[in-house]
DNA sequence: GCGTAATTGCAACGCTGTTGCAACTTCTGA
DNA sequence: TCAGAAGTTGCAACAGCGTTGCAATTACGC
């Protein structure tokens, strides 16, 4: 399922590099990867792939630097209701927010856009006094083929 | 903060045992901890509350029963955006879904039932074909008391 | 180019959660 | 009521994700 290019490459690199981060060779590979990254990725995941771009990365630059774009608000930080492990996946923050489904028969992942969440999150700011930074919508259940389905693998 | 008692107690061990599950004194202690918590408790929460009643229990046992619970859709899993660390906190599964809002300064746990949001499934499980088991709506910010103040402990 | 401050890689570690297994407990049904 | 099968417990060892300390290396403003 690719998730919709709404961003030009490099966008990370001139992200960071205006607000006085200092830029590195594995930085811009590891951003590289996660920029052109057609889905959820986990840390072992960008990891593989910034080392086929090159090879001598270690895995806790690759975790300091998600940390460093999490600080900096420019990937959200998703678990996918923990289906598979306790691993966390990464995806750039998206222009307008967008909620997660997850199958949990087959594990396919469905990204959806609402009005009704941003409406959602106007009732919430307003009556709640919050301000809000960052959202994270999972929900968890069987999607369209699997629905139907009688074998119940649900774990969630 | 908290939680609205909505349940009568005993309730979790009644609904094990009517599926059949077999009930251990260990259980027992369990699920009465996490049916008369006033807040989201993690693993080691629930684990030291447990041994209060009952020293013998080990973590094991906890992670189990859990993982039990979680199975039978009778707790819910949340990781509050892990703000601090990588644990992950259990509530007893609501009769109606609530949203959750931390605090990125202060750590405060909000919580928010809203129309809007039911509104909000009802359209998911229309325009996806997808059958809605369980929802997670993890919403990170600056509460009422933080909005304003200006040391941003920001790590989301 | 120089120097300082930030970043990297490596190794060791911490913490959350899981698994294998023998001893024990629950619960059924005779 | 109690014997036996099936399920559960505690312990120890383990697995995986993520972090930390530190010396060597690199970025970048001057
Ligand atoms: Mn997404
Ligand atoms: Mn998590
Ligand atoms: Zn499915
Ligand atoms: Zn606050």
């Amino acid at each position: 399922m690719p998730l919709p290019q709404t961003e030009a490459p490099g966008r990370l690199v001139a992200e960071l590099l205006s607000r006085g981060v200092r830029m590195t060779r594995q930085r811009r590979t590891i951003l590289s990867v996660i920029e052109t990254a057609s889905q959820h990725l986990d840390a072992a995941q960008i990891l593989r792939r910034a080392r086929k771009l090159d090879p001598g990365i270690d895995r806790v630059t690759v975790y300091r630097t998600i940390r460093l774009l999490k600080r900096h608000g420019l990937v959200d930080e998703l678990d996918l209701l923990h289906l598979e492990g306790e691993k966390h996946y990464y995806e750039r923050h998206p222009q307008r927010d967008h909620l997660h489904m997850a199958c949990v028969r087959c594990g396919k992942i469905l990204e959806f856009e609402s009005d009704l969440f941003e409406r959602l999150k106007g009732q919430i700011q307003r009556d709640c006094q919050f301000h809000i930074l960052v959202t994270r919508v999972e929900i968890g259940g069987y999607c369209a083929k699997c629905r139907g389905n009688s074998t119940d693998l649900r774990s969630v």
